[in-house]
DNA sequence: CTTGACCCACTAGTATGCAAGAGGTAGGAT
DNA sequence: ATCCTACCTCTTGCATACTAGTGGGTCAAG
């Protein structure tokens, strides 16, 4: 029996260029795919099976395998096979914590840059931001809200000047859009999210570090709020 | 010409036994062997010659040296060669704000913890390392005062129950010892650290996040004074 | 002496084949 | 019917071989 691809792709190039390490594509593809719950958690993926797909050989997606694996998105188990992980309460609240921790340092160091410059230059992409996730919340367009918001976490982020910081946090937050992905809950709570980014701008601007990460805080509390309902809509995907 | 080895290991066994993956004990070793400073900054390591010294073949030499790049402790250059990392002080400081965003975020779990049994735990866990820190400064003995050094962050971490922050905290601390094995700057710093130490445990008994916090803050940012002088002691490892 | 083209040695990236362990299954003994 | 055993298939871990790109060194031309 033909068995079904585990990713889709466009088959001409099967989505793979010539000017970067096949490696590495294949580890953005199927981190993406994870991601957007293409590849269910539990799920089995062997290396066979994707380098016949990918039409290379079991090393790189081997080695991609590795690295999905120490982010936590595969669990590599020997001689028996790789699985796409499962989601775990503990887990996720390990991202949590990880990245409140970061997303308030990052604002409070922002609140406290002594550079007005920088503070302003800051608060407007931001404000930017939160502008057209408006839009997007009188559209409706939930899709597009949702990157909005990556984008106003990232753009945080990198005026730290701290790359590692930011793909940190991206990383760390992945883990909760794939339970996101999960059903589009959000929609109903746009107004809270839109306030909330609006309380930490105005605290930034205004200097306070204090109040930048009580603001952070409850934000990325509040996010996380819908994991009361989730796992016992899809408890076959966690553990 | 006979090629000296990259890291000096017991021969008999090469170092490797059998009950566990190659690659992950290769990951180790060499992660030492920098840490430790046997491998230096800026030094090229053929993944042949390791391979050849570890007694494996190239492919789990190759995947601990992907390992590596990961978490920043060697650079890939492809069809060049691979080279320990250098240092460079952006790097250091962004490793510097992330363990402080981490262990900050550690004590003030820790301190407004409503189990107070749990908290006693840590105190008592904390004060009986500070204890033996106190024994090692009297003898002078700078290696065992940095590890318990290591051991006080690290069981401070442990009761978050996130097993990733500690080995996050590990990872970045791990980046600044490197730069301490320099030179062993330590001794005339052990009453400060010292008293550090105890000032957190002191805000975590008491119940302090704020206190706890502040105090976290105040010795990370002690620790990480001698990049004033080492970057002028030993420019060559340095970009 | 300087400069440029070529060659060669060495690198990491990838392909392929083999080894060894885990687990399901069929079949026989009880 | 139940349990045990042998085996067969699939998995990942590792070894080996090949590809292609980089940089240095040589040597000849100017």
């Amino acid at each position: 029996m033909a068995k079904q691809p585990l990713i889709s792709m466009r088959p001409e190039s099967k989505g793979l260029s010539y000017d970067r390490p096949a490696a590495s594509q294949i580890f953005g593809f199927i981190r993406d795919a994870i991601i957007s719950m293409e590849l269910l958690p539990g799920q089995m993926i062997s290396e066979t099976a994707l380098a016949q797909q990918f039409g290379v050989s079991r090393t790189p997606v081997r080695e991609a395998l590795i690295q999905l694996s120490n982010i936590g998105f595969v669990e590599v188990l020997p001689q028996r096979g790789t699985y796409v992980s499962k989601f775990s309460m503990d887990k996720i609240l390990e991202a949590r914590f990880i990245r409140e921790a970061l997303e308030v340092a990052v604002v409070t160091q922002l609140a406290t840059n002594p550079d007005e410059a920088v503070r302003l230059e800051a608060v407007d992409a931001c404000e930017k931001i939160i502008a057209d996730q408006k839009t997007a919340a009188t559209d409706d367009d939930a899709l597009a809200f949702q990157n909005l918001d990556d984008n106003f976490h990232q753009t945080l982020a990198s005026f730290t000047q701290y790359p590692r910081v930011a793909s940190f946090i991206e990383a760390e937050k992945a883990h909760m859009d794939r339970v996101r992905n999960l059903s589009l809950h959000v929609s109903g709570q746009y107004k809270r999210i839109l306030s909330q980014h609006s309380a930490i701008i105005k605290a930034i601007k205004a200097g306070s570090a204090d109040k930048s990460a009580a603001a952070m805080s409850v934000h990325l509390k509040d996010v996380y709020n819908i994991l009361e309902v989730i796992p016992q809509e899809h408890p076959e995907y966690f553990v």
